[in-house]
DNA sequence: CGTTGGCAATCGCGCATTGAGAGTGCTAAT
DNA sequence: ATTAGCACTCTCAATGCGCGATTGCCAACG
C-alpha cells in the first residue's frame, strides 16, 4: 500500500518553477473548495456551482460564502467560468493546484496491476512488442490516448548478432543484447549475397563484440572485423545503421500509440475540429516524441496541463508521462494524453505501476512482483 | 493504359445472382440520368435536383422530365429522397448499377502508380511488413479505412528456420520460406533452453525440411526430426503453432488496417455514434477479416454496397477487396473501407494496382514492373 | 467582521415560430 | 411524349420567448 504522501513526491516538481503563484498556498478553506470543485468537475463534466457544492459535500458553510470564495478563486486564476450563469470550471492553474497539492493518491486494484504485470511480461525480450503493450493495455485501463518510446540501447550491451540470408539480394538482420531481442530488419543490399558468408561474419561478429557497449560498435569496428569476409559495403552500413539508430534519439519507428477512438467517448471532443486537430499531432508523432523526451530528463511521473503542453492543438488536454530505466539511467519513456478533464490520481498510479513494471523486467527481473 | 471495358470485367459478379432485378437494363436515357445523378452525388455530397441536372449536363430534356423519370427510379428502387422537398440520392440498387454497369474505368498516374510500388517493394521479403505498408498507401491515397491480410502460408515452401537463444527460458524463432520471411516471434518456454541444442536442431530441421510445404509440417514432423535433440518440447509446439496459425485462416495478429482517422473528413461520418460503431468493428478485426476472407473464393476486385456487407452498422458504407496470389492461388486479400458515396472507379483501379504489385512480389519477381 | 438568507439580474439552452429556398409532383398546353 | 407553369411540401437557419440555473450584491444577523 502507498502511503499518502508518496505520490506526491513521485510527481516532479519541476515546474513548479515556471508557476508564477502556485508557491503560496491558499487558505483551508479555500483549499476544501477548490480541491472539491476540481474532483466534482472531474467526476460530472458538468460546471460547478455553489448549490452543488453545499448539497453534494458537507461543507459546514452556507452556498453564500460558497459563492464569496469562488469569486475569489475565480479572480486569483484558479477557475474559469464558462459563461455567466454557469457553474465554475477548473483552469490550467486550478488543476496544477489540485495535481501538486490536493489529489489523493489512488490505489490500483489486484486485478489492474495484474493486468498490466501480465501483459508487459507476455512480450518478454521483443523490445518493440513491450512498449507496443504497454501503450495498448494502458489506454484500454484509461480510455485515453496511450503512447510509449522503446528503450534507446545506449546503455545495452551486445550479445549475439544473427544474418539470415533470404535470397541474393536481402538479409534479416536479428540483433540481441543482454536485455533480450533487440532489434530486427530486413534489409535489400546490391552486391550478391553469399549465405556462407553471412554466417561466417556472424560468427565473427558474435566472438568479437561479445559485451561491447552498443553504442561504441560503430561502421569502422565492423568494418575491420568483417575484412576477411566478403561481405557487401552496404549490409555492413545497415548494420550500423541499426545501432545508431536505436541508441541516438531516433523517432522513426520507435513510437507506440494506441487508443484514439477513446477520445470519441469523451465529451470535450465532441467538436470534429478538435478532435481532428489531436489525432494530426498522433499522426505526425513530433510532439509526443518531444513529451517523452522531456520526461527522460527527470526522475517519476510529471503531468503537463493544458497551456503547459507545447503545442496550442494540446491547450485541452493534459498529458501524464513517466520515464523507465533500463539499468541504472532512463531509457525510454510511456505518456498517456486526454482531456484536461483527467482522472489524474488514478492515471498517475497507473503509469507508476507500468514504470515499475517496466524498470522490474529491464533489469532481467521479469517474474519479481514491483513495489506496491 | 487499360480499354474501357477492362475494369467491368475484373470486377467479379458473383453477387448478381443475388440482386433481385438488376440484370434488367434500364433504357438508355434512364440509365443516362441515374449515371449522372450518381456521378454528381459521388463528386459533391449534395441530393441531386432536376434543376442541377439539366444545367451542370447536357442531357438534351427539359427539368420537366428529368423528374418523371427520376420518379420513376425512385419508384424502381435505385434512388432515395432523404425527404419530399431535396434531390434524389443513389440506394444501394442504384449504387450497384452504376458500379456493374455505368462508371467508366479510372487510369491512375504515374505517381500513384509508382508510389505504390515503391511502398509494397520497400518491405520485401517481410510478410507482415508488406501487407501493412499496402494498407498504409492505400488509406493515404484514398483517404478511407485500407485493410488487408497478410498471405497464408499454406502454398509456401519450407526453406530456413533460425533457433536464437536468448535466455534460459526464451528464444526467438525465424521461419524462412521459399517467399523470404515468413515469420518471427518471441516465445517463453518452461524447460531450461540450451543454445547449442537450438543450433543443433535448426541445423537438422533446415537440412530434413527444405523443399517441404508448410502445411505439411505438424508437430509429430518436428518431433521426430528433433528426436536426438534435447529440446523442449513446448519449443516445439510454440514452431509447430508458428506454421499451424499462419497456413490455418487464423486471425489474430495477421489483419492490418489503417487510417480509421480518415474519416472524420467524411461528412457522413460526422455522427459520431455511427463513427463509434465503425471503429468498433474495426476493433473487433472478425468482419473485416470476413470479407477478405470471402474476397479469396473469387478472383478480382469485389464491390459490397451498404446493405451488401454483412453488419447493419456498415449499411452506409462500401467496400471494395481484391485477393492476391502467392504462386496460382489466392492467399491474401485487400480491402478498403469508406463511405458509400466513394469513388469506386478510383478506388478499384487502386486496389487492382494494388493486387498487381503483390501478385508479382509474391512470384519472386519483385522488382518488374507489373501490368498498370 | 465574517457569515448568511433573500433577491434581482444575467445568461445559456431548449422550444416553437417563421420565412426563404429548393425541389417535387401535377396538370394543362404544345 | 414533352414541356412550362404552379401550388405544395419540407428542410434549414434565424428569430424570439420563457425556463432554469447561477451569480453578485445587500442587508441583517450573531
Amino acid at each position: 500500500m502507498e502511503k499518502p504522501h508518496e505520490t506526491d513526491e513521485r510527481v516532479s516538481q519541476t515546474d513548479k518553477a515556471f508557476e508564477q503563484a502556485a508557491e503560496q498556498p491558499l487558505d483551508r478553506r479555500k483549499t476544501a473548495i477548490l480541491g472539491t470543485v476540481v474532483y466534482e468537475y472531474i467526476a460530472t463534466g458538468e460546471p460547478v456551482g455553489s448549490a452543488t457544492l453545499t448539497q453534494k459535500y458537507n461543507l459546514g458553510i452556507s452556498p453564500a460564502t460558497v459563492r464569496a470564495e469562488l469569486a475569489s478563486l475565480d479572480e486569483e486564476g484558479y477557475l474559469d467560468q464558462p459563461h455567466t450563469s454557469a457553474g465554475r470550471v477548473p483552469s490550467d492553474r486550478g488543476y496544477r493546484y489540485y495535481v501538486d497539492r490536493l489529489m489523493l493518491p489512488e490505489t490500483l486494484t489486484a486485478q489492474e496491476r495484474e493486468r498490466i504485470r501480465l501483459e508487459v511480461n507476455s512480450a518478454s525480450h521483443q523490445l518493440d512488442s513491450i512498449v507496443d503493450h504497454a501503450s495498448h493495455v494502458l489506454s484500454s485501463l484509461t480510455r485515453n490516448i496511450a503512447f510509449a518510446i522503446a528503450p534507446r540501447l545506449s546503455t545495452q550491451v551486445f550479445r549475439h548478432i544473427e544474418l539470415i540470408w533470404l535470397d541474393d539480394h536481402a538479409a534479416h538482420i536479428v540483433l540481441v543484447s543482454n536485455l533480450g531481442l533487440a532489434a530486427q530488419k530486413t534489409v535489400n543490399v546490391q552486391a550478391d549475397l553469399d549465405a556462407e558468408a553471412l554466417v561466417h561474419a556472424a560468427n565473427n561478429f558474435n566472438q568479437h563484440l561479445q559485451g561491447t557497449a552498443l553504442r561504441d560498435i560503430d561502421l569502422e569496428a565492423l568494418q575491420r572485423l568483417a575484412c576477411q569476409t566478403p561481405l557487401p559495403a552496404d549490409l555492413l552500413r545497415h548494420i550500423a545503421s541499426i545501432l545508431a539508430e536505436h541508441s541516438e534519439a531516433g523517432i522513426e519507428g520507435r513510437l507506440f500509440s494506441e487508443g484514439a477512438h477513446n477520445l470519441l467517448d469523451q465529451q470535450e471532443f465532441r467538436d470534429l475540429r478538435k478532435l481532428r486537430a489531436i489525432l494530426d499531432l498522433l499522426e505526425e508523432e513530433q510532439t509526443l516524441y518531444q513529451l517523452l523526451h522531456r520526461s527522460l530528463l527527470a526522475e517519476g511521473a510529471k503531468v503537463s496541463i493544458g497551456r503547459e503542453l507545447p503545442t496550442a492543438d494540446m491547450s485541452e488536454c493534459s498529458v501524464v508521462t513517466v520515464p523507465y530505466k533500463v539499468g541504472d539511467s532512463n531509457a525510454g519513456a510511456v505518456g498517456i494524453l486526454g482531456p484536461r478533464r483527467m482522472q489524474y490520481a488514478r492515471l498517475i498510479a497507473l503509469i507508476n505501476c507500468m514504470a515499475d513494471n517496466l524498470n522490474a523486467l529491464f533489469h532481467g527481473d521479469a517474474s519479481s512482483t514491483p513495489r506496491e
